[in-house]
DNA sequence: GGTTGACTCTCACGCAGCGTGAGGCAGCAG
DNA sequence: CTGCTGCCTCACGCTGCGTGAGAGTCAACC
């Protein structure tokens, strides 16, 4: 078995001495052993896992992360592989939708038309890191509903979630207020508040037809984890809201 | 012409306030005027810009070098357009040339060859022109999501929560199972396992009918939520009880 | 053996691109 | 006039290295 001194492997992999120097600090890639001067032998194995560090890094995630899923036995060489393919095909995609969006906006330029703020931003939301816990996708990751919700919230990060939140709290206050008030759960405010929690989840999760909302009313009367979080506003609040969700999607159909 | 805050302008494009306050700082965007309060005043065009930065940004760019770019005046809009469609190109050849590397490593892992070196890390190399040293884009929201979830399941008592838990566990091994071995979905042996789920359901949270159940079974492919539990424990579980589900709810009804 | 030049080592400071408060004013609702 | 939310300006912290400084190491050539 053959050895490398750190510039053999900095030329070879093409990165900078000074960076297996800070990998070796902060443990994400030490090397197998040190001559007596005190120089740095990096064996074969250790190759490989620059290999995979480099992989996962050129996909943005950040050393701490890749130490983690590296040092993580539970994973096969072979699943690391997959995984990477997967990444690499998500971050594809993604360009992709980019590149779609750019010769959009080459035509809306030709045409002088003029693009919303919002339109203008679409594609940044989308995103191509997903959460490596979930050995998901290939066969099912076809199913829309699923693609969109899982790009979109493993994009967001604290301050998405706090406005995510905040807008939650919001809506729910206007519920409760509305609910308090006694409106019915067919009158014109109640289904529009209804709609307005609909677009709630289109916006930050996925794509919430009237179908799926139906089930989502249904569910939060069905599911304990559910009801309470609306009973705990207001007694009866889960039973409203049901009813307005299946008014308002009535009566959009 | 209408103008936006920070904060508009932040979840409009989805960065933070933090983001925009530092390149106004460094002086890659700064709003069109201030109010008397000196609050920042974005406007349209401002808008635009944000837009270029964020797809240089996006590429890999440094902001220094974004700046040069776009305050570069002998290049037309459209130009800008056409240049960041040719690097999103380069860049997604690059990917396909990763996946690529990916597909080949694992053939040889599957064949038992030993890759030497150099070979390994090719692609990393390849000379293309720009300087694609990915900036870390480290938006990283998973385990904040991942903490939302659990804490709402985190509302139940707490010994019921155990022996329910225990149930589903023993549920879940069947299903992973009986998927495992290759049961197609419509299967006998795989409606009845739906129907012991849609059983446990109804014991233990509430009364679940078959069109519940349909919806409960969207719900496990929309809903990260949902989809986590089962993709954690077999890939492509979460599509085949969905099917299941689906097929024990015709079988039924 | 001595010298040279390439290579290595360990500090240690610097820089980009923000994140994350702290402390304070602005603006509007009740 | 009080409270709340959003905005402001510092200013320090963090990651992932770059970039010397100062010193030892190694093989080669004289």
């Amino acid at each position: 078995m053959s050895t490398y001194s750190v510039g053999q492997v900095a030329s070879i992999a093409k990165v900078t001495v000074r960076t297996l120097h800070h990998y070796d600090e902060i443990g994400l890639l030490s090397p197998g052993g040190r001559t007596p001067a005190g120089y740095r032998q990096y064996e074969d194995t250790d190759l490989d896992r620059l290999q995979q560090i480099l992989f996962y890094r050129e996909l943005g995630f950040p050393l701490e992360e890749i130490a983690a899923i590296l040092d993580d036995d539970s994973v096969s060489p072979t699943e690391h592989l997959r995984r990477q393919h997967r990444l690499i095909s998500a971050r594809i995609t993604h360009l992709q939708e980019l590149a779609a969006a750019v010769e959009h906006a080459m035509e809306a330029q030709k045409m002088g038309i003029q693009l919303t703020p919002e339109e203008k931003f679409e594609v940044f939301g989308s995103d191509y890191q997903e959460n490596w816990e979930d050995e998901a996708e290939r066969r099912w990751g076809n199913t829309d509903a699923w693609k969109q919700s899982q790009r979109r919230t493993g994009q967001y990060g604290k301050e998405e979630w706090q406005r995510i939140k905040a807008e939650m709290d919001s809506l729910n206050s206007r519920l409760v207020e509305a609910f308090e008030a006694g409106r019915p759960a067919d009158s014109a405010e109640a289904m529009e508040l209804a709609e307005a929690h609909r677009r709630h989840i289109s916006d930050n999760f996925y794509d919430c037809t009237y179908e799926i909302h139906r089930c989502l009313g249904a569910m939060y009367l069905a599911d304990p984890r559910f009801t309470a979080t609306y009973e705990n506003l207001a007694p009866g609040l889960a039973q409203w809201l049901h009813d307005a969700i299946l008014a308002n999607a009535e009566h959009r159909a």
